[in-house]
DNA sequence: GGAACATTGTACCTAACGGTACAATGAGGT
DNA sequence: ACCTCATTGTACCGTTAGGTACAATGTTCC
């Protein structure tokens, strides 16, 4: 029928929400079915895999995501500080200041972790990777930048976890400027 | 039948270890099952409420035991500098030094938070402002405790998301050699 | 118009889910 | 010995899970 061009970006988009919300084995087909306004035709046609390769392409979309808002501006060579500050900044938007989840960190948790182990330890991987390289390039030693970098992701999944169990977005914001006035 | 008394105590750690390791979701009464070694029936004889009544007993447990062994520490009056020493080696303990995940904190972010929400609240809150209350007893003024008191459970949360991230205990360490440092 | 192809709804499959019913078992107290 | 009752295994329930098969529907391009 192909009645409008089904976007492949919000259909991801449309699956991270549920993943989030109901984590792996929470979200079933039909809850993804009823997000997506796709029936189980549709939804193999484009995921022949199944949930698990959603899954995958959710996590792959996110990861891309990150890799040009979050982590590129961290490779800034000639200024380091500014990367940093559009880093938070970045993440701050895809988190909607704490009003959002971190799916990798959720599937981290859950047994969907056998799954994806490597594109979740990959993602935060480079995560602490190349804010570490930042923070040298503004100074610190080595051995002190590579703490501040795992330091700050931390403190910022442990936000997200925090700000959920709460139910508050201040614990996430909180957080933030926290980690705004240590790297800075 | 009634071979060997069931331990209550040990048939909750089991529990405790299939929620952990599979989610609230993904604990299927088939794998703890297996797990416990109880068939339907007696699962059914303990927990007349089935898996909600045994993750809501589970939940219980652990709150007793940071009850007990993180929190009560916290209200020393007379040694508050001690008490947070003692709550750290607790935590330490009960995280078996990284290579536990928090039960309540995976519930918070999946979709078991809906079910447990109240309990999950209460378990980070009553962290946050014991330890808060102990730190004001050490000098700091009430505001910079209370965000000192979040910066640590963010930190120890977060901790243990990226070091099952990473299949590395040493995050879990690092993470809670800083807090030592921060608050002590 | 018709061929080729992407997209979809429907029907169906088997396995597993959480949960119930209940009879059988055996220990403890008397 | 006997009654009571906690405990258990087994069989079963309806529902839903993820997944497959396929015919029907458009859309695009020639």
């Amino acid at each position: 029928m192909r009645r409008i061009a089904p976007d492949r970006d919000s259909l991801l988009a449309i699956l991270a929400e549920v993943f989030r919300e109901h984590g792996y084995e929470g979200a079933s087909l039909s809850l993804i079915g009823e997000a997506t306004g796709l029936g189980k035709g549709s939804l193999y046609h484009f995921f022949p895999g199944g949930k698990e390769e959603m899954a995958a392409a959710v996590i792959a979309h996110i990861d891309g995501w990150f890799e040009t808002n979050v982590f590129a501006p961290l490779q800034d060579i000639d200024d380091p500080r500014a990367g940093i500050e559009r880093m938070l900044e970045a993440t701050d938007r895809y988190f909607r200041s704490g009003r959002r989840v971190c799916l990798i960190g959720a599937f981290a948790l859950d047994d969907a972790r056998d799954l994806f182990a490597k594109a979740i330890k990959s993602y935060f991987g480079r995560w602490v990777a190349h804010l570490a390289e930042a923070l040298t390039r503004t100074g610190h030693s080595p051995a002190r930048a590579d703490e501040l970098a795992e330091e700050t992701v931390c403190a910022i999944q442990g936000a997200l976890t925090l700000g959920r169990a709460f139910d508050d977005t201040a614990v996430f914001s909180r957080a933030l400027q926290r980690a705004r006035a240590a790297l800075g």
